[in-house]
RNA sequence: CGGGGCGUAGCGCAGCUUGGUAGCGCGCCUGCUUUGGGAGCAGGAUGUCGGAGGUUCAAAUCCUCUCGCCCCGACCA
C-alpha cells in the first residue's frame, strides 16, 4: 500500500470530545470519525485493525469447533416477547417498525435469534453439541454512550451460543471457551484478567469477566496476591465478623452535630476515625412496591448495589433521593442512622458488627448518636455481605493472601446460561431414551472494538499509539525520506517489492512531506517496525530500521535489510 | 433520567459581561525557498456564529423555545 494513495486523515491537535488516550489516539490517527452519539464510521485504517483482531478471532473459534452464522441484526418484536425480554429489556432495546408497523428491534444480542434457528433445525441429542457464532453489529441504545468505541451504542460484537445435552457438556464447553478466550486475548497482545462475575441481566449459573487492566476502564476487579483469584468487586465474598463482646459498652448518647452531614465533617468534628463510623443509605428497590431499603456500612466503606440488591432478592436498587430519605427516616440526608428504624429493612454490612461505640447518625436533624455498638443496639438488623472490597481485604478463596484492586475494561464475558432461553423458547431435543429435555446453552461476547481501544490503552506512549505486532494495521512502514533523490526512491521500492515478495503488507510512505511530519505520523500511528531510507544512509548502501516500541534504531546493510526487517518483526512477537 | 458544561471556518479556540466591520492558531489552495522529527515567506479560499422565534434602527452578543454534543452518576461487549 501506497501512504499517498491511502486515506488517513491524521489530526496534530487532540478533539475536545476525545477523554481517554484510545479515543484521542483513534481519532488522531485517522482510524475513526464519530457521526453520532456513540456511533461512529471505522476509516481504512481502523478496519485494517478490526480485520486482524476479527481473524484471531476466527481462527480460534474455529478451532474450537464453533462455527460461524450471521444472524439478523434486526429482529422481530414477537421473538423478544417469545423469550420475555421486550418489556425486560427497557429503554436500551432500538425498537423500530416497519411499513405496515410490525415491531422489530435491532439486535443488542442474538440469544433469541439463535435459539429460534436452533430449536427448528436440530431434534436429537446426535446433533448436539453445537456451538454458532457470529460477528455482527449490535445496537445498545446506553444510556451515556462515552469513551469512544470503548462504550459506543453500535459497536460490532462477536457473540457465541452454545447448546449441549447435559450439565456436563455445558461445562466442558464453557471451559473451552474460557480457554479460547484467553488465547484470543493473548494472541491481540494484551494483559489481562479472567475474573468470575455477577451473572445479572443475562441471566445464568456462572460467569466469567475478561478485564484488560487499564487506568481507563470502568469497572473494579479484585485479585488476590498469593492465589490466582480474580474477581469483579461485586461477586468478591468477604468474610463475616464477630462482634465486639469484649470492651466496654458505653450508655448510647445524642450529641450535636450542627450542619456537619458527610463523615469526613463529623469525624473531623469529634476526632474520631471514620472506621468507628455507622454509613447509613438508603435504597430504592426495583420491585413492585418501590420499596425503600437501609443499608449500613462502615465509614471507611461503601456498599455495592449489586451485592446489596442480591442481598435482598431484588433486580436493582437505586439510591434514594432526599423525598424518600426523608419520609424513612424523618431525618435530613447527613443524619440517618439504622437506629430506631421501624418501617424499613436495614440491611448491616457484616464489617460494621466489630464496631465498639461506634458513631452514627440519629436520624434527627444536626444531631449524631454516639457509643453505638451493633450487638446490643440493631438487633433488628439483617447481616449481610454488601459492601465493596478494599485493598488489604483478605482473599476468599484459600484465605492466606490480600487483595488489590485494578481497574479493568471488560472486553469479554462468557455465561453458563443454562435452560433459561431454551426452556422459554421451547429449544428442546429428544435424548437416548426419547425423552424430551432442553437444551443447556452458553452464551459468549467479545466487544471487537473495545478490544482494540484496550489494546491503545494499555500500549501507547506520548507520541502515539504502539500496536502489538499482531494486531497493527501494517506491521512495517517503509519511509521514503526524499521523494525527488533518485536512489533514495528506488532503494525503498525495492525494499517494499521485497517485503511484498517475502509475502508481507507493508505500507510505502511515498509522499512530498517533509521527514519531520513523516516520522511522527508514523509513530501516532503506531507502526511496529519503521524501515528509515534517507541519502545519507542510501550513500552508505544502508537503510535504517527502528522499532517503534523501544525507539532504537539500527543501521543496517542493504543486502540484508529485508531478512533484518523480517526476523526484527519476529523478534516482536 | 438527575447534576454540570459546550455549540463561532475541516480541527483547536477568542469575541458574548457592556449589541454596531466575525477573528486567531493549525489544516487547505497557489508560488518561491526549504527538506533527518509536525518548515519559512508571500498571496488566497472557506462561516445560514447549531436551529426557530422574539426584543432592537441594529443580535454571535440580550430574552424564550428547541436540537445536538461532552463530562459526573445507574448499565454493558
Amino acid at each position: 500500500m501506497r501512504y499517498s494513495r491511502y486515506f488517513i486523515p491524521t489530526l496534530k491537535e487532540i478533539p475536545a470530545e476525545a477523554e481517554v488516550i484510545s479515543h484521542q489516539l483513534m481519532l488522531r490517527a485517522g482510524m475513526i470519525r464519530k457521526l453520532a452519539a456513540g456511533v461512529y464510521s471505522i476509516l481504512p485504517l481502523g478496519v485494517r485493525v478490526v480485520r486482524k483482531v476479527e481473524a484471531i478471532i476466527r481462527k480460534e473459534m474455529d478451532k474450537s469447533g464453533a462455527m460461524e452464522v450471521i444472524l439478523p441484526s434486526i429482529q422481530p418484536a414477537e421473538l423478544w416477547k417469545e423469550a420475555g425480554r421486550w418489556n425486560f429489556y427497557g429503554k436500551e432495546l432500538l425498537r423500530i417498525s416497519d411499513r405496515n408497523d410490525r415491531e422489530f428491534c435491532y439486535a443488542p444480542t442474538a440469544e433469541e435469534a439463535v435459539t429460534d434457528l436452533v430449536r427448528g433445525e436440530v431434534r436429537s441429542y446426535k446433533d448436539l453439541p453445537i456451538n454458532l457464532y457470529q460477528i455482527q453489529t449490535k445496537f445498545r441504545d446506553e444510556i451515556r454512550p462515552r469513551f469512544g468505541v470503548m462504550r459506543a451504542r453500535e459497536f460490532s460484537m462477536k457473540d457465541a451460543y452454545s447448546f449441549d445435552t447435559d450439565q456436563d457438556g455445558i461445562d466442558h464447553t464453557y471451559i473451552q471457551m474460557k480457554q479460547t478466550y484467553k488465547s484470543i486475548f493473548k494472541q491481540c497482545g494484551l494483559k489481562f484478567k479472567v475474573v468470575e462475575a455477577d451473572t445479572g441481566q443475562i441471566g445464568g449459573s456462572s460467569s466469567h469477566e475478561f478485564m484488560v487492566l487499564a487506568e481507563s476502564g470502568e469497572d473494579t476487579i479484585a485479585y488476590c496476591d498469593e492465589c490466582n483469584f480474580a474477581s469483579n468487586i461485586e461477586k468478591v465474598s468477604l468474610d463475616n465478623c464477630e462482634f465486639a463482646y469484649d470492651g466496654n459498652h458505653l450508655p448510647m448518647q445524642e450529641i450535636d452535630t450542627p450542619q456537619l452531614k458527610t463523615i469526613g465533617e463529623v469525624s473531623e468534628f469529634l476526632g474520631v476515625s471514620p472506621q468507628k463510623f455507622f454509613k447509613t443509605l438508603v435504597y430504592k428497590t426495583d420491585d413492585e412496591n418501590n420499596k425503600a431499603v437501609v443499608a449500613v456500612c462502615r465509614g471507611d466503606h461503601s456498599i455495592n448495589p449489586v451485592k446489596l440488591a442480591n442481598a435482598i432478592g431484588v433486580n436493582e436498587v437505586t439510591l434514594a433521593n432526599e423525598e424518600l430519605i426523608e419520609s424513612v427516616t424523618g431525618a435530613p440526608v447527613g443524619f440517618v442512622g439504622p437506629i430506631g428504624l421501624k418501617k424499613v429493612s436495614v440491611y448491616g454490612d457484616y464489617s460494621i458488627k466489630p464496631i465498639l461505640n461506634g458513631i452514627t447518625g440519629a436520624n434527627k436533624k444536626d444531631k449524631h448518636m454516639k457509643n453505638v455498638n451493633s450487638n446490643r443496639d440493631m438487633t433488628h438488623v439483617v447481616w449481610k455481605d454488601i459492601r465493596n472490597p478494599v485493598d488489604g481485604d483478605s482473599c476468599p478463596a484459600i484465605g492466606v493472601g490480600k487483595l488489590s484492586l485494578a481497574k479493568g475494561i471488560e472486553v469479554g464475558h462468557i455465561f453458563k446460561l443454562g435452560a433459561k432461553y431454551s426452556k422459554s423458547m421451547g429449544a428442546t431435543f429428544l435424548d437416548k431414551n426419547g425423552k424430551e429435555k432442553p437444551m443447556l446453552m452458553g452464551c459468549y461476547g467479545i466487544g471487537v472494538a473495545r478490544t482494540i481501544a484496550s489494546a491503545i490503552e494499555q500500549s501507547h506512549d506520548e507520541k502515539g499509539i504502539v500496536w502489538p505486532v499482531s494486531i497493527a494495521p501494517f506491521k512495517v512502514i517503509v519511509i521514503l525520506l526524499q521523494p525527488k533523490e533518485e536512489l533514495v526512491v528506488t532503494t525503498a521500492e525495492m525494499i517494499y517489492a521485497d517485503l511484498i515478495k517475502a509475502g508481507h503488507d507493508p505500507i510505502l510512505d511515498d509522499r512530498d512531506q517533509r521527514p519531520g511530519v513523516k516520522f511522527n505520523e508514523a509513530d501516532l500511528i503506531g507502526f511496529p517496525v519503521q524501515v528509515i531510507v534517507g541519502k545519507k544512509s542510501v550513500a552508505n548502501k544502508k537503510a535504517e530500521i527502528k522499532v517503534r516500541k523501544t525507539g532504537k534504531i539500527q543501521d543496517v546493510p542493504l543486502e540484508t535489510i529485508t531478512d533484518t526487517i523480517i526476523s526484527t518483526l519476529d523478534g516482536l512477537g
